[in-house]
DNA sequence: ACTTGTGAATTGCTTCACAGCG
DNA sequence: CGCTGTGAAGCAATTCACAAGT
């Protein structure tokens, strides 16, 4: 009978973090990895990342640690990175477009198949690999070929609209760089990678260093 | 005698989403706002956005709800948006040239003042209104202005060192595009804005609807 | 001896429910 | 009457401490 365990969200958080470290830490051929060591190079406590993978299984071995291939592969598998990722970016100003040259290079498990704007004059432009076509063009296509995640690089003006379109052909996770919240069905997914957010957070612990104070 | 209070995290964390929308709905000449419709807008619980407020002293009127502007006015100055924070790039590659141009655009209380480069074929040009230099003018510039912020847009190979580097020069705070885990002393804060990690968080939810399932 | 996996204790955050005020 | 501010309850995540395994 199959039944189902909710992974806390803060695990899932952190293991891209994993992942990324393990990738690199194979590529110095180190074949075994603590929890203790890890945790050095991904900054997070040892005991932190032991429960986090205990949900998933014993993925270590007792008294020697993880098997640094074997574990990155487990967390890829876990994360959905054993498949391709098919994405669209909509939105071909300069940011839209350096993050889909960028991610033409370093992008692994995650491949752009479309990029989409409104301005008649970016037709044809190739982006990231992709020539840039009409908005309108985008619902068939996202349909057609059954993707589910976009980035969204538009101005906060069109961010809402275009959000909305984007759900209504069946995108279920977006990436967003507009400086607004986007307000989406529940079973969407949001990230905001709107880097205004994080500046301001750095102002605040920078600010007040990380507290606040009263009185005299 | 002077006491100091310690916010949490997750409190911070949204501040900046407060702000961003609260910009927004004083634009519309919105006067006054309940937790109930700031909370749809921003997708948080209205008691939750209650309790964060409330670390900061009474910011609202019972039986009324917040003032737009004044509620703004507030979260700025608790951010430390009361000021403008200068800050470097390093790294002027596609990337961060896209962003240096945003944000020159789009910046608010945030001024890009340098960019450093290690190709000496960048030096000269001009990205986000100012002039690449050569890494080696990095320190003295930061130390000299006393800047506390860097975005940080070099290759994974270079970021390690790049960041010792701005760390020894007096940098609090990076926002790192690189797609590593940086050590840095625990005085400094990073934010990292490496796609990839929500990308991956995304292929979780959307390979697996947020759970796992065992058995048969 | 060393390191994982894990229940129990602890800490921190969110949700609830309502008193306090406009 | 409506909405904030807040103690108390409930829930989630982290930290601790150690048993289990190599």
């Amino acid at each position: 009978m199959p039944f189902r365990i909710k992974i806390p969200r803060s695990t899932i958080d952190r293991l891209p973090l994993y992942y990324r470290c393990l990738n690199l830490i194979e590529e110095h051929g180190i074949e075994e990895i603590s929890s203790q060591v890890l945790g050095v190079r991904v900054g997070v406590d040892p005991s932190v990342i032991r429960k986090d993978l205990a949900w998933f299984g014993e993925l270590g071995k007792r008294g020697v640690g993880y098997n640094v291939t074997y574990l990155k592969e487990a967390i890829g598998r876990i994360l959905g990175l054993d498949k391709e990722w098919p994405f669209i970016l909509v939105g071909a100003g300069k940011l839209g477009m350096a993050l889909a040259e960028h991610n033409r290079k370093y992008g692994r498990h995650f491949h752009l198949v479309g990029v989409f704007d409104r301005d008649p004059e970016k037709f044809g432009l190739m982006v990231g690999g992709q020539r840039v076509s009409p908005m309108e063009e985008m619902p068939a296509f996202v349909k057609e070929k059954d993707i589910k995640i976009a980035m969204l690089a538009v101005p906060a003006e069109e961010a809402q609209k275009v959000a909305h379109e984007l759900v209504k052909c069946g995108i279920k996770g977006i990436l967003s760089y507009a400086p607004i919240t986007l307000s989406v069905p529940e079973d969407v997914l949001v990230y905001n990678a709107d880097y205004n957010l994080d500046l301001q957070r750095l102002a605040y612990y920078l600010s007040n260093d990380g507290n606040i104070s009263w009185g005299e």
